[in-house]
DNA sequence: GCGACAG
DNA sequence: ATCTTGTCGC
């Protein structure tokens, strides 16, 4: 599938916050989204070593499902380099080249993107799921495991129970439990699709665990992939 | 000024 | 993200 160029490539946290903040307009936060998305993306990235590293080992993937049946439709694995330091708030720099590399290497685009990290429930606005939302100009949002910004009230314990996450004023997101019993998962819309829509699609995605099979697959890809590649390959 | 801080 | 033992529970 097409995805958009990354350059300019920042060098330094200031040309990266200020690409950020270039892009920031071109996001779509008003359409509905897809009613009934026939196939969904998932992307993670694992590392060799010390993940925090400049320059760390990683392999990214990308695992589209089939959105009714679950079942694989295809997949796509990207070795590489991390692009940049992890910074929170920049951290989508450090795996963009190798998620869009494993991306452009699919045969034909899914029709949303689920991310392994937040959308607009970010510091400008513009966490991964925004970025990659772009420079694909798919529907695409972010699932992340643990807090960023914003504050929330504990959601209820049953499935399905969420909640607010409020930041500067306004609702970036939502928290949601995806397992009766089990800590919720921080839901943000990342571009052409809204918050409730995401929302949906993540119970959709989550029959049985905590997180998206969409996610669980692609983390199990990339991470046998880096097993796979000792070296550079 | 001092912490906190997606993965 | 990754490094890790034991432990509680279905």
């Amino acid at each position: 599938m097409e995805v958009r160029d990354l350059h300019p490539w920042p060098g330094t946290t200031e040309e990266a916050t200020a690409i950020q903040d270039r892009l920031r307009p071109l996001l779509d936060l008003d359409s509905p989204g897809p009613a009934a998305p026939r196939t969904v993306a998932g992307l993670d990235v694992s590392y060799a070593g010390d993940g925090g590293d400049a320059e760390a080992r990683l392999a990214a993937a990308a695992v589209v499902l089939d959105a009714a049946t679950l079942e694989v439709v295809e997949e796509s694995v990207a070795v590489g380099t991390a692009a940049f330091p992890y910074v929170p708030g920049l951290f989508a720099f450090r795996e963009l080249p190798a998620l869009v590399e494993a991306l452009r290497a699919l045969k034909t685009a899914p029709d949303v993107l689920v991310c392994d990290g937040y959308g607009v429930a970010h510091p400008r606005r513009f966490g991964l799921a925004c970025h990659l939302g772009v420079l694909t100009d798919l529907p695409s949002f972010g699932i992340a495991k643990t807090p960023f910004v914003g504050t929330y009230e504990r959601p209820g314990e049953e499935r399905g129970s969420t909640s607010p996450l409020r930041d500067g004023g306004e609702v970036v997101g939502r928290v949601l439990r995806t397992r009766t019993g089990v800590k919720p998962v921080f839901v943000s819309a990342g571009h052409r699709i809204s918050l409730d829509a995401a929302c949906r699609l993540t119970l959709a995605l989550t029959p049985e665990y905590r997180l998206p099979e969409t996610t669980r697959r692609a983390d199990r890809l990339s991470r046998d992939a880096l097993a796979a590649a000792p070296r550079g390959t």
